[in-house]
DNA sequence: ATTTCATATGAATTGCTATTCATATGTTAT
DNA sequence: ATAACATATGAATAGCAATTCATATGAAAT
């Protein structure tokens, strides 16, 4: 296993305003601040975290005006969602044993 | 999306540590000394992420005699490292763009 | 009951990541 | 060329998680 990959991989991923990020991804494709207003965050806060989604290949850009537009990467992210809601429904449905770290 | 549950299952996951432990399990299910020893780390620091990891239900525990055997629960682990291995295959093959953070 | 082996746990500290703020860079229109 | 909009970036700080160390708890053997 290559474990720095898988580590920054996961690292990447197990991040509030990133995963914030890759939700609202989902929907439809959108500029910095269309992600901002989606999100409710600051620009700078979120262009931080798109560089490294991007790094990670979570997501793709492409510049359209004066605007960059970002784009999941459906292929890995839309799976991987899928197996975490599993686990997630099946183990931690009624109560979460642990509470916020 | 349960947007505390799906942070919590990835930042119990992306942590080295964790991680060796996960791929040690993949082997067989081992007691804590065991997996010391298969990782090379301290006693108390395994057993501190082994709780994490048990919490989040990606591994499971019984007792025999005075130890504790620790298994992988492979449903959820093994499709997860599956897709995992694919994407850094793809985009993270030759160089990785990015060091450690 | 006591010793030994095995593991868990609490608390302090270390270490690292996320955010913030200020500013730079890039793109287009005028 | 300059202004206005859009985004990126560097550096400092804030905030949190990981590790460490000391110790407690638990199980089985003698």
């Amino acid at each position: 296993m290559k474990c720095h990959a898988y580590n920054m991989f996961f690292e990447t991923i197990a991040n509030k305003t990133r995963l914030a990020i890759l939700e609202a991804l989902q929907k439809k494709p959108m500029s910095v601040t269309d992600i901002c207003k989606s999100i409710n965050q600051e620009q700078s806060k979120v262009s931080h975290n798109l560089k490294l989604l991007t790094e990670c290949h979570f997501i793709d850009v492409k510049q359209k005006g004066k605007k960059r537009i970002y784009s999941l990467n459906k292929e890995t992210i839309i799976p991987l969602m899928d197996l975490v809601k599993k686990h997630v429904e099946k183990y931690c449905s009624k109560e979460c044993t642990r509470g916020k770290r």
